[in-house]
DNA sequence: TTGAAAGCGCTAACAA
DNA sequence: TTGTTAGCGCTTTCAA
């Protein structure tokens, strides 16, 4: 399982090393002649360069570390595959973690990137509080934060308008009729979750609405909780035509507690979600909801991460993307 | 952002580097006093190894390659989770590659791979053909093949008895008091799909009933082109009282199909899929589903191509994991 | 117990 | 146009 070097190629090609090099690198101080002989060579012998060691003496390794709560959330893996399929387009690889939703997790696997020379890092933070934590690692290595909004932060990220994005399902609410609408799963230690809420609060002030809440007391947003969280709310007298569920996750589990005693949406209530997450578009779930464009966000996320690798930029780049709705069938017009 | 190296360390602690090496090692050959000092130096001066440079003499980058089709399939995204953790327990990082189930696709990342000097590869292939695609670079690096059986290809690889899997859910059906059974989705090229067929047809001629396949014609197995068959399909009279689909994923078009339709499943009709992907359990869904023990196919596969990274093992495993029959509401009795 | 030095495979500056 | 050489940051003999 040896691998064939640049000394083997060199040797056989009966040239010195360097010129190998120079023929690999496609550098013009070479004569045509001796460059295509030696990439002849290099074929025959099976030669593939070693990236590791030209990552030595190039000070980069084309590599980009990318640490998520966990690639096994919907959202997160149509991220990563954004993020593989943009990052590799522009000739880098992705060394992927997952944090666990872990703040101390995410410091370390920082750390561990930085040893691993990564030329940058992407990060999708499980809570607002990981900024503070990686904090004083952020000057080690180019990185940028994407899906959580970090409002002043003065560090690179890519997130939604989730202000807007709130704004605009409850204005498509209003539209179908719906004048109780109620917000379900807020949650508190989010910058998303709080512009959400803001977002839905204006367009209840625009439209002269009543903004009343379902708080979602978990740590974080699932189908788990969200089922939890509606069972108890289905346990108390309904007295609002729609919901607006914070995310599609919460959704979900609202469907599944709905399911459970018979209520049925849309017909006897209407549902909107928000981030078009993978399942939401899955036949007898076909929920309405509020989309985040995913495959833009990894592939700006890419975009300003290498801009600021490339050319050793200083500053940094808030990048707010516009959410959309889609338009499914949780939703009926009063 | 240029980092301490240890050379840098080894001046501030007044020893020569190859000391500050040791202390880094944990090597006994150091008194505790200087390992201290120079430990609390490293600490103080925010020294962080080099994992390259150290790659590069260890002949070890502790990184192992996974080239999956897409981390965006449920599957897969399950799969590349696990596979990370296991992975990272064990003092690895993955390199995460999708080769959008393209089979030059994959050799070209596997060729990628090698360069990067990746210690071993977990590939997911796309097709059976993958592997003769492969062939030639498979001497250069040891690799596990996942999820796909291989049949008797002298190459390790982990996966499931789908035979067995099938056999399951036509007893689990037939149990329930069906005995006609269509199978859904039997597709060519693929050596699982092969396998899934066979047990299917054994189980038939066990419990005495006929087999009846509805083919898929497709490359490869998603809820669009279940959709379209089950289209075609429900266009036909129905003389089956359940489907057992070769996929989750197939199932899943099934079920917009009949919604679309407005055959009830399951009061009209049984539906088992086959793989437990995350969908599956979703509420609505609620798919009755042989499950592929993906947490168990992740960790394994890691466990199986360390043992040959770590042992330099000369041959090939195969190992194949149980299939359990996951009972959710979508089959009824008849 | 510590230091000096070689070398991993490569690029690039300098010489020829 | 080609070859020689230094050096990237580290581990590991071999000497001291």
């Amino acid at each position: 399982m040896k691998n064939v070097t640049i000394k083997d190629v060199a040797k056989a090609a009966g040239v010195s090393y360097s010129t190998v090099s120079r023929a690999l690198s496609g550098s013009p101080e070479i004569s045509a002649d001796t460059r295509d002989r030696i990439l002849q060579v290099c074929k025959q012998m099976n030669y593939t360069a070693n990236t590791v060691a030209r990552a030595m003496v190039m000070k980069s390794t084309k590599l980009l570390g990318l640490i998520l709560p966990g690639v096994n959330n919907p959202f997160m893996s149509e991220l990563a595959y954004h993020i593989d399929r943009q990052a590799r387009a522009r000739g880098y690889n992705i060394i992927l973690c997952n944090s666990s939703r872990k703040a101390e997790q995410e410091a370390e696997l920082f750390e561990l990137m930085i040893g691993r020379q990564v030329d940058g890092i992407i990060l999708c933070p499980s809570a607002p509080e990981s900024y503070e934590t990686l904090k004083p690692h952020l000057n080690r290595v180019p990185t940028v934060f994407v899906g959580e909004n970090l409002r002043e932060t003065p560090e690179s990220y890519v997130s939604v308008d989730n202000r807007k994005g709130a704004f605009l399902g409850v204005e498509y609410l209003y539209g179908l009729g719906h004048r109780e609408i109620l917000y379900f799963g807020r949650r508190r230690g989010s910058n998303t979750h709080q512009l959400r809420a803001e977002g839905y609060e204006e367009a209840c002030r625009e439209f002269g609405l009543t903004p009343r809440f379902c708080y979602n007391t978990f740590s974080s947003s699932s189908i788990k909780y969200g089922y939890q969280l509606a069972k108890q709310l289905f346990a108390q007298e309904r007295d609002y035509t729609a919901i607006f569920a914070s995310t599609d996750t919460n959704a979900l589990g609202i469907l599944q507690a709905a399911e459970e005693i018979g209520l049925k949406i849309p017909e006897e209530l209407s549902l909107l979600g928000f981030d078009n997450i993978h399942d939401s578009g899955l036949p007898r779930i076909n929920l309405t909801t509020v989309e985040q464009p995913m495959k833009m966000l990894a592939s700006v996320a890419v975009d300003v991460l290498l801009d600021k690798v490339q050319n050793e930029l200083e500053g940094y780049t808030h990048r707010i993307l516009m959410p959309t709705l889609v338009e499914r069938s949780s939703c009926l017009p009063r």
